[in-house]
Order: structure tokens, then C-alpha cells, then sequence
DNA sequence: TCTGGGGTCCTAGGACCC
DNA sequence: TCTGGGGTCCTAGGACCC
């Protein structure tokens, strides 16, 4: 059996958690750079705010109440995520973090000691106890169906939150399987349900009793999967451990767009190096780097320009200066002048878990010496909390940096903004 | 003026091998 | 008329997830 725990409007609410005056209000969460609403709390819902809808485009509009807004504030939310995560942990040992708001849970056996829904309902209330936010739950004997639980869970209100589906009440499965449509079913998104409507599957249930072949035939094992876990067959295993990351990327939009090469060059050189640093971070080298650039998909009268040039590496390295140089010459062979640049980026592919490569033994080209010790010297700095420091080719404070105007304090992973309380 | 960021997996097709 | 069979590796593109 498969618990699935989904923190409610995760991002909303961790905004509210500290600001006790904002329950119950309108709340929306922005993207990066201020740009999409990506998070909103039930009051916002209720104002017909979507998700995904350009801020620019609504914030003057007339709301019957007032709507408060922040950009997003990732160290907030990622530190709230793992106290959520040990609360869940305090009751369910092995969990899967799944996102930064969802986790799987093993919960075999429970059901030999209570009901699976009074487990989820005393899991609710420990993780509101001891983080101060809400989560979802549901169970079943698959991941797909503990995600349709817990989107029933949501849908109706009398279940409060918790919906278990057991192996042993197949009717209960099917009465829910019945009115969820398919494009709620975890893993078939719009393109998908499109083209299953066609062949007249609407609901969950019309695709859990579509024959597994045809599927397969018709679409791919991926979605054949889905089917054997709408029918209660286990296909996807709880992940405790994160398989290693197979690619690596980072990439933002700017806040002003980008017109000249040299502010270009200080944009990739900063994404290669954070790129790099979560490379160490994972243990892993690389042997190809390669750097995108784009203006605005959305902008009229203005001819679109996108590209990607990539470097493979003879010796696999995690240097930020071997990162660094090989994005450069990467960015050089896609650059061009008189576009105003609204996005790049830089992806880190092909990992090894070592830098040393027995092809490359008789090579001229040998690693830098003392790679790993300077690499070392500079993550320590960074981690230490003390200062910073970085390659100079970034620049210092430019123009294009990410827009976050609305940003709330990092209300527990900076001293200076811990919330204080003052006794009256 | 203004539209996010970071991932995974699968498939098809081409190059190349014997 | 008629042009093998079997395999690997790589890449691009398409789908999905949060």
C-alpha cells in the first residue's frame, strides 16, 4: 500500500505560515522573475485567479478584495518542504520525495492495525501540528491510484482531505475511477487524453478497462503502465533514494532583456557555474556542456531567435573553469548580434561518477592539477555562510538579473528574519 | 514593458558495425 | 520483379510530471 502526502496550495500557504493576518486571504505566488501565477490560496481560487495566467495581465483588475502577492521564495519553501518531509518521516520511516510538496509513503501493514483513512487522518493532524501546514492524503496499492485518492480527497469535501482505497473494496475503486476524468489521471496530460477521447475513453475507468495491448500498440508502455496501476497492479516502486541525476540544468529568464554580447557572456558564465556547483554537489563529472539562447516566444514584430550549441569534453571534469570555458565556446558559435535576448541557459549531460577516463591515457590534454582542492576551497566559502565568492566573469549586480520585488523574508534560514513574538 | 524552471522517459530514425 | 539480418549507439522530438 502507497500513501500519498500533498501539502495544500504549498507555496500560498507557506507565505501565510508566518504572517497569521493573511489566513484566510487572497494569496498568489509568482514565478521567477515575477512573471506567472503559480501558487494560490483557496481565497484566490475563489477570485477566479488561474494558474499559469501572466501576472502583467491581471494585477490591475478590479478584485473585491484586496490580493496579496509574492515572488517566489525557493529558500522558504525548500526548508518548509523538509520539515514536512521529517514530520511524515516521523510516522511513515520510508518515504519517497516525489516534489518539493508531494511525498509517497510506504504504508504496508497499517490496515492490519487501523483503517487506512483514520491513519491518514492522524497523519494529517501530526504534520498540522508540527509544521503548522496542511497535506492531502490518499492510499492505495499503487502510486496512481494514491493519486487519484488524493485528488477525490480533494474534490469532495466530506472526505476532509484522506481517501483510502483498499485492494478489498474494488467498488469504491471504480465508483471514483468513474467520475475522474482521464486527464486527471497521474500521468496522462492534455496531448494525451485528446487523443484517447477519440477512441472513446473520457473517464479513469473507461482507461483502466482499455485492454494493456492495445494501449501499448496505440501509444507506449508508459501509459500501458498507468492501466496495470489503475487496476491495482504495482508497476511503479517507491524510490527512497533520488537515482543519480542524469542532466543538469540552469537557466532563467532575464529581467531585462539582454542586448549585448558581454552582458550575454556574464549571464551564461553565471548559470555554467551554479550548473558546475550542483554538479560537485551530486558527485558527478561531465563530458558535455552545452548553452542555449532565446528571445521572447510572445513578442510580435520582432523576428524569433532560438539556439543550442553544445561542447563535448575530452576528460570528464566538474571545474567550474573547464564549465565555464566550454559554455563560452559554446555561446560563441550561437550568438547573434541585434536580437534582445529574453532567456539562455547552460545543461550539463553525459555523467561519470570519476574524472579520470582510461581513453584518455596517452592524451596531451591532462586535468588541471589541484582541480578538486580549489573546488573544494570555493564551495566551502560559499556553503560557509560567511561570504561569497565566484569567477569574475559573472559580472557584479547586472542589469538582467531575475526580477523577485515582492519577496518575503527567509523566515527560517536567515537569523535576521526569524519571526520574533512579543508578549503583550 | 511584462509570459518560470527543472526534470524524466520513450520512440523513431539515421549512422554504423559485422 | 526480385537487393539480408541483426545489432548498437546517438540524437531529436514528443509526451509527461511538479
Amino acid at each position: 500500500m502507497f500513501g500519498l502526502a500533498d501539502v495544500n496550495s504549498f507555496y500560498a500557504s507557506c507565505e501565510t505560515l508566518f504572517r497569521p493576518d493573511l489566513r484566510g486571504k487572497p494569496v498568489v505566488v509568482l514565478s521567477n522573475n515575477d512573471g506567472c501565477v503559480i501558487a494560490r490560496s483557496a481565497a484566490a481560487k475563489i477570485l477566479g485567479i488561474k494558474m499559469g495566467v501572466p501576472w502583467f495581465q491581471i494585477k490591475s483588475q478590479d478584485f473585491p478584495e484586496s490580493v496579496h502577492v509574492f515572488s517566489s521564495n525557493y529558500a522558504l519553501y525548500h526548508s518548509l518542504s523538509q520539515r514536512v518531509m521529517a514530520s511524515l518521516e516521523e510516522m511513515t520511516p520510508r518515504i519517497e520525495q516525489y516534489s518539493i510538496d508531494e511525498m509517497f509513503l510506504d504504508v504496508t501493514g497499517i490496515g492490519a492495525v487501523e483503517e487506512y483513512d483514520t491513519f491518514g487522518h492522524r497523519l494529517r493532524a501530526h504534520v498540522l501540528s508540527t509544521t503548522g501546514l496542511t497535506v492531502g492524503c490518499g492510499l492505495a496499492p499503487t502510486k496512481t491510484l494514491a493519486k487519484s485518492a488524493q485528488w477525490a480527497g480533494k474534490e469532495w469535501k466530506q472526505f476532509r482531505g484522506v481517501l483510502a482505497l483498499t485492494p478489498e473494496n474494488r467498488k469504491r475503486t471504480e465508483k471514483l475511477l468513474s467520475l475522474q476524468p482521464v486527464e486527471e489521471v497521474w500521468g496522462v496530460g492534455r496531448r494525451l487524453s485528446k487523443k484517447l477521447a477519440t477512441m472513446g475513453i473520457k473517464t479513469a475507468l473507461d482507461l483502466a478497462r482499455s485492454n494493456p495491448a492495445l494501449i501499448r500498440r496505440n501509444f507506449s508502455v508508459v501509459l500501458e503502465r498507468t492501466v496495470r496501476e489503475l487496476n491495482g497492479e504495482s508497476c511503479i516502486l517507491l524510490e527512497e533514494t533520488p537515482p543519480p541525476k542524469q542532466q543538469i540544468v540552469c537557466s532563467r529568464s532575464f529581467g531585462e532583456r539582454v542586448t549585448t554580447y558581454d552582458a550575454m557572456r556574464q549571464a551564461v558564465c553565471q548559470y555554467a557555474e551554479r550548473a558546475a556547483e550542483k554538479l560537485r554537489s551530486e558527485r558527478q563529472f561531465c563530458r558535455h556542456v552545452a548553452v542555449f539562447v532565446k528571445t521572447s516566444p510572445f513578442t510580435e514584430n520582432e523576428p524569433y531567435y532560438g539556439n543550442v550549441a553544445s561542447e563535448k569534453l575530452l576528460i570528464p571534469t566538474q571545474d567550474t573553469r573547464d564549465i565555464i570555458a566550454a559554455a563560452m565556446k559554446a555561446l560563441d558559435r550561437i550568438w547573434l548580434n541585434g536580437h534582445r535576448y529574453a532567456k539562455a541557459g547552460c545543461m550539463l549531460n553525459d555523467f561519470t561518477p570519476t574524472g579520470v577516463s582510461q581513453l584518455n591515457l596517452f592524451d596531451d590534454t591532462q586535468p588541471r592539477s589541484n582541480s578538486n582542492q580549489l573546488m573544494k576551497v570555493v564551495d566551502g566559502i560559499n556553503h560557509s555562510g560567511l561570504g561569497k565568492v565566484w569567477f569574475a566573469g559573472r559580472g557584479i549586480a547586472p542589469d538582467w538579473q531575475m526580477k523577485r520585488d515582492l519577496l518575503s523574508p527567509a523566515y527560517t534560514t536567515r537569523w535576521v528574519d526569524v519571526p520574533s513574538a512579543r508578549l503583550c
